[in-house]
DNA sequence: TGTACATCAGTGAACGCGCGTTCACTGATGTAC
DNA sequence: TGTACATCAGTGAACGCGCGTTCACTGATGTAC
């Protein structure tokens, strides 16, 4: 039995489902509230529908994200390697959790139009645009051509994983980021 | 109404169900026949189950996938031409059909084990791998490198429809080729 | 050429399932006096 | 300190929906004589 109030329960929950099983769908109210142990009307008394369950979780996944950008990024450190540093936080956050990666970033029709714009996701390629600024390798590469990159690694990582890769992730993401001129 | 046998009827109809709605989800067998003007029931003249009408679709998708790569394979061109338009192609196909990429390069967990392991994508790689070993202009990437690359910009394109992207897609691919070495 | 019969593709009703949502309810908790 | 009452989180039954699957059926087509 988790603790907490059933709304926070309920948002764990919903989390939990979303990140284990590599789901193509948004867990259904009635398994949220089935993980929480209490009846499906019961979510009623703590969101109004289940797209605002959904919301609210697309939200915690975002903090997450966000956060987990954010713990590893020293702005002493170089541009570059704050550039690495903030690629391979991306990597390990969508093999982490491939569930919420799929969810957030290929899943746009699915939560609705209001969910297809991803703040997080503005954020990341404004702070990564101000740091190939201030790079001077002179790289070619832009914030989409990295944040295009990252995602092929993830996204295929998370989909065929019992492929036998040549080269583990982390290494791949290396030689990406050599490719496109930004070396330490 | 469709012509043809209702065999051919009913791969059609979830075909075209599968490309246009970019769908999280493969289209049920119960859509299947109401696109085909028919009742559910009927399917099972031709399909014992809805897992072998899904295995029919998956074949006939893939079938798709390596005829667009081949017709516009010409081994009378240099090697890294042909890479070039191979990936040109993969594109094209990948932004098309979306919905078939998606079923087929993103849905590993939901058509069951039996369809993850893509031989289309298999035969891909290899091809890419004996182009590569051709290629003389010393590139560092390996077919597995090319292909997530690639997979990144269509996957991207297909989940971010509405963004503003700074370059289109093909000069996104031409961009990272360069950026692989791989210059004609 | 016409009748009797077999074949077999498609119908329509029914099943049990999980889903989101509703609604009247219960029963514990806390406040008012 | 004890009783009366309001609040309100969670229950449980019910709804209509689409799903995959089954089964007895119908009715058109084609063959045998």
């Amino acid at each position: 039995m988790r603790t907490g109030s059933l709304y926070d329960q309920l948002l764990e929950a919903a989390m939990t489902l979303a990140t284990s099983r590599l789901s193509l769908s948004i867990p259904s109210l009635r398994s949220v509230a089935r993980e929480c142990g209490v009846t499906a009307s019961a979510v009623y008394r703590h969101f109004p529908s289940q797209s605002s369950l959904n919301r609210a979780m697309v939200q915690s996944i975002d903090a997450s994200f966000v956060a987990a950008l954010t713990a590893t990024d020293d702005p002493a450190r170089a541009s570059v390697e704050r550039l690495r540093a903030l690629a391979e936080a991306y990597l390990r956050w969508g093999l982490t959790n491939p569930g919420l990666y799929q969810l957030r970033f290929e899943s746009a029709d699915q939560l609705g139009p209001d969910f297809v714009r991803t703040e997080a996701a503005d954020k990341l390629l404004a702070h990564i645009d101000d740091l190939l600024v201030s790079v001077h390798s002179g790289t070619k590469a832009t914030a989409e051509d990295l944040w295009v990159g990252l995602h092929g690694v993830v996204s295929m990582r998370i989909h065929k994983p019992d492929r036998q890769w040549n080269t583990d992730a982390a290494a791949q993401v290396d030689k990406l980021l050599d490719a496109w001129g930004l070396t330490a």
